[in-house]
DNA sequence: CAAATATAGGACTAAAAAGTCTTTTATGCA
DNA sequence: TGCATAAAAGACTTTTTAGTCCTATATTTG
């Protein structure tokens, strides 16, 4: 459904956002010690994430990254769009180029549930709510 | 959301499904030039499909792709099964390998309802019900 | 049986996604 | 100012997905 990079920037998002409730900024060690991600890679991410500002950072002793919006105005929508953009939330299920809005192929209608559910979902649900509870099962906190 | 091979899959079906309607088989040339898939690729896609007894062929002149279940009978679930596997079904959102039906995230079940639709649409069509339409506004016929 | 036709199979190449490593740049602190 | 620390940047490698091409095999028809 989302890409790695998408699955890993989620998680690394709540070990960040549970380090800014203690105003703590967190390096990226830490984060992919707790969220089980390959380092480097998730390092990538997160620099992508900081040129779309959805989080800050800051080089030296002391650095890190943390989170200067309130984790209550980003939604999962944001973080997935940001890292995969729009095409799950947009695109013919049936990968058909023809296939849009405007000239819907017969299955498009259809389809138009499961990605408005998939919408509601997304964008209902702030990076506060997602690691909410999220700490305390998967990372045992 | 599906890969390529399974969204070619599906179109090349479509296809040989409404020649199946005129009692005919259908060559992978005609297949890929109305469903505009590639070609070599494709023809692996079917082969696969034939192995996973979704469509049977014929070799030599008068051969080629054909249907010798009811295309009713046959789901846009099934194929989909057939070619991604059950992975998109079933697999967690944000892709947690600690997550599950049992443990799940607190994601999870939010996540639930877009499965679900998913499934539900893909199981309540059949690739009978697929092609209707399909070939009016797809192919324009 | 021979020739033509069409799928099957296997070995490729290409492109995209995932992941790594090394060097550079910014910051804090002694 | 200089050293330690941590992210940024860039050039890689690896793996997976997508796609091609050539040869073998099966089937029909003259």
């Amino acid at each position: 459904m989302f890409s790695k990079r998408c699955e890993y920037g989620l998680r690394a998002l709540t070990v960040i956002g549970e380090a800014g409730k203690e105003d703590r900024k967190v390096g990226i060690k830490e984060i992919c010690n707790l969220a089980k991600t390959p380092e480097s890679f998730t390092a990538k991410i997160l620099q992508d994430l900081v040129r779309r500002n959805i989080i800050d950072s800051l080089k030296g002793p002391n650095g890190g990254f943390y989170f200067s919006k309130n984790l209550d105005d980003i939604s999962i929508y944001d973080v997935v769009l940001a890292i995969d953009g729009e095409e799950i939330f947009t695109k013919c299920g049936l990968g058909l180029s023809e296939c849009n809005a405007k000239k819907p192929c017969p299955f498009h209608n259809q389809f138009e549930t499961v990605r408005s559910e998939l919408f509601k979902v997304c964008s209902n649900n702030s990076l506060n709510e997602l690691l909410e509870g999220f700490y305390k099962q998967v990372y045992n906190r």
